[in-house]
DNA sequence: TGTACATCAGTGAACGCGCGTTCACTGATGTAC
DNA sequence: TGTACATCAGTGAACGCGCGTTCACTGATGTAC
């Protein structure tokens, strides 16, 4: 039993102190907790400074030293997201034992992140700089339909285009949430992975499946 | 000249008391702003219970005859613009000569609703209770492919399925913003209408254009 | 080896602000008699 | 027709809350001598 009315919280959160060099851990503590309190709240406005410093595990003053208000933690919670979104669809592309599998595969991971943190993909791109990063991703899709064309797995005749088409495409997919929701809308059974497929092969206009 | 320190505002805002039987037209009069303070502003944490009171013109008390607390008001909006959005798509069907030019419209249609009012439109869908409204434009657009496809205007072997792409694929153009924003992207210039006519033909099967 | 001091990581207390919500009110307009 | 009253649309003042931001501080750890 606790004396009356004392809730024994000594250390906040079990979060330990850091040792004399190391202040700068709580820069990536503090990104690393703003990701996690947008993907369990799954609400942008929970994103407040004290809200993270909470999450953290630390009071809000001490958030200063580190960044200079809540919109550069938002800042680099995008620029992180971002930089995990890349490598999920990179490493797709690169697991894959053909270039047509590869574009599949790249697909696939894209629209995932996108099931898997809904708000924050959606934070991702409703901030208006999110250009430099996404080109990244596109242009990894870009050349590897170029080699497809190449190859004879695609015939299409503006990769350039087609790949903007594709990435449209499962954008809109990926914010219209996860799969479950079809029956939701009562558009009755779609299957959202073959639909992922399909989008490839029409809008890439891969003519042989893997 | 007005005397020291004194701002005139007498009425507030220009708005005149509602004359006695008529109370009730307050309640869409903070639709209508909300609306407004949503499509200027572009970000939905401006939707508070006192800031849509002073758009309305109003003072914040006065809200609570119409409405138990803002998201009552964003339901509100949230419908009235669903309305507007299904309104837009079917009317843009009903003007086409033919039923190829009418998917044509209504996609454009579609886009253009999310591109002029682009925090509206994602508040639409980012709430979890979009279902039964989507529903209706995707019905529509639906019966339409089924006729182009007994029409011989479109080869879909599963208009419903092809709908759904469809959808999924306007859905993403209608969130990545405005034209302008291709330049922006360092993709070089692409034509976002263009686009939106190959997703149709590439999506739901239309094979002559019109 | 001991000790004074500097540095570093983080806290506590306080502030002003806009928010949601309540309650008693005001003043114009319609209605009963 | 006149007058008392009810109703209606909306306001003013007040409250507690979480927010962002500031400032002086604490206490542990490393460093100079």
């Amino acid at each position: 039993m606790e004396p009356h009315g004392v809730t024994s919280e000594p250390t906040p959160r079990g979060r330990a102190r850091n040792p004399r060099g190391a202040g700068a851990r709580l820069h990536d503590e503090i990104v690393d907790a703003a990701v996690t309190l947008l993907d369990e709240t799954g609400d942008p406005s929970s994103l407040t400074l004290r809200g993270v410093a909470r999450a953290t595990g630390v009071k809000a003053p001490s958030i200063y030293p580190h960044f200079d208000g809540i919109d550069e933690i938002v800042t680099a919670l995008i620029e992180h997201s971002f930089s995990q979104l890349e490598s999920d669809v990179s490493d797709a592309l690169a697991a894959a034992p053909s270039l047509g599998d590869g574009l599949h595969a790249a697909a696939h991971a894209y629209v995932r992140f996108g099931w898997e943190h809904p708000a924050r993909y959606r934070l991702m791109f409703a901030a208006s700089g999110y250009a430099e990063h996404a080109v990244n991703a596109y242009t990894l899709v870009e050349q590897t339909l170029t080699h497809c064309v190449a190859d004879g797995t695609s015939t299409s005749t503006d990769p350039h285009r087609d790949t903007f088409l594709l990435w449209v495409a499962l954008h809109g997919i990926a914010t219209l949430e996860k799969p479950g929701r079809a029956e939701l809308l009562r558009l009755g059974p779609i299957d959202r992975d073959a639909a992922i497929d399909d989008l490839v092969e029409r809008l890439a206009k891969i003519t042989h499946r893997p």
